[in-house]
DNA sequence: CGCGACGTTGATTTGCCTCAACGATTGTGG
DNA sequence: CCACAATCGTTGAGGCAAATCAACGTCGCG
């Protein structure tokens, strides 16, 4: 005997939890949603998405994590964002344009995600108008946070950055490879590890 | 005799101009959104918002020019956005979850603008499915903006950033105050002030 | 006219990057 | 299970881009 799960429902709790917490869903939305989406696992460092290609849709992480990068002149990598559980995350850039990314899209961790392609994201906009809703609000606190991030750079030393961010994000903080955590808050991957080892060596007179 | 624009009718024409760009807008539609916003003008250096304050509104640029800003310790103000003509402008993070900002919003411009107050969007929402849409639309552009900006940072010295910047919106340039050019783009207006003397060197010589 | 806001220029300082060499840890194939 | 490589993290020396500080033009406006 073989057990499946049939097509008409995938595991998409996570996603329906989620936008239950900005608009109501009823039980049609999610059968809509459900027929225009589909699961997909990505591998541990896997790509979604390279430089060059054209981004097609708009990922929900239900497990794991992924990011977008791109790669400097020297060989230095910079993710613009992470995305954990929970989070969308997409190139908005080609997706909307329909034009050549320069990014990459990879898995952190091995993941699951929720694809939800432009062509069925234009479905979705007439038949499920709190889909659009839930979207317009979630693309409004990502620009919010980019904004909040810009505010960061601005007004902190690389080393409080850190700090800042360590504190917010404790977990995150474990979960991510230092480089790519380095990357993120703008700097080199020696920097991080100073500050952290002076941090240490603060610790360790406290307990002397 | 008197003439007056009547409140059914202010010169809406810019923002249902914007957003034809972006989705069909119905008679209907228009009539239901100027009976929920209200136009204003503001003077130069005008404040809309500062800090401490809970941002009601979203504000659409018909004319001049907004800007949000903040003031670091050291006194500088570093600007995160500007909004020139057909921008949509405003505090989101205070906006949605109706908590104090520590932003300045500022008209560098004499400027009039198309007010939506949160209140009206909220009843908006469920009347027009086009201004949803249209505003998830918006939101991810900027978000998308936002992000490209992010790159720049990492990826560009001061220097070039600037000179993208001038290449890229060089109306902009002489609209706007260099102190503010300089704050947006991330340095100090003394610098700023040497890369264009620089500039202006490498210019003459080319004369000769 | 005189004041204040804005822009310029030069001297000095510093935070962070670059480069280089060396540990530690992880993963993989024999 | 070990050996070995690759990836990731650490540490130190030296350099540079941009910030800071300070003083002086210049323009617009009451």
């Amino acid at each position: 005997m073989i057990f499946y799960y049939p097509k008409v429902m995938p595991a998409l709790t996570e996603l329906f939890d989620h936008m239950s917490r900005f608009v109501p869903v009823s039980a049609e939305d999610k059968q809509v949603l459900t027929d225009l989406v589909e699961v997909r696992s990505v591998r541990k460092k896997e790509h979604l998405l390279s430089p060059g290609e054209i981004c097609h849709a708009n990922y929900f992480v239900k497990k794991g994590c992924l990011r977008m990068y791109f790669i400097k002149d020297n060989g230095l990598e910079h993710t613009l964002q992470f995305a954990l559980e929970n989070w969308w995350i997409t190139d908005f850039m080609s997706l909307e344009n329909r034009k050549p990314t320069n990014m990459y899209l990879q898995a952190v961790e091995p993941a699951e995600v929720v694809v939800l392609t432009k062509t069925n994201m234009d479905i979705l906009s007439g038949q499920v108008p709190q889909m659009e809703r839930y979207l317009r609000l979630i693309a409004e606190r990502a620009f919010a946070a980019s904004l909040f991030r810009m505010q960061y750079f601005f007004e902190l030393s690389v080393e409080s950055r850190y700090e800042q961010f360590n504190r917010r994000f404790p977990e995150f903080v474990q979960r991510i490879p230092q480089y790519m955590l380095a990357g993120f808050l703008g700097f080199t991957p020696e920097v991080l590890s100073k500050i952290r080892s002076k941090k240490r060596a603060g610790a360790r007179k406290k307990l002397g």
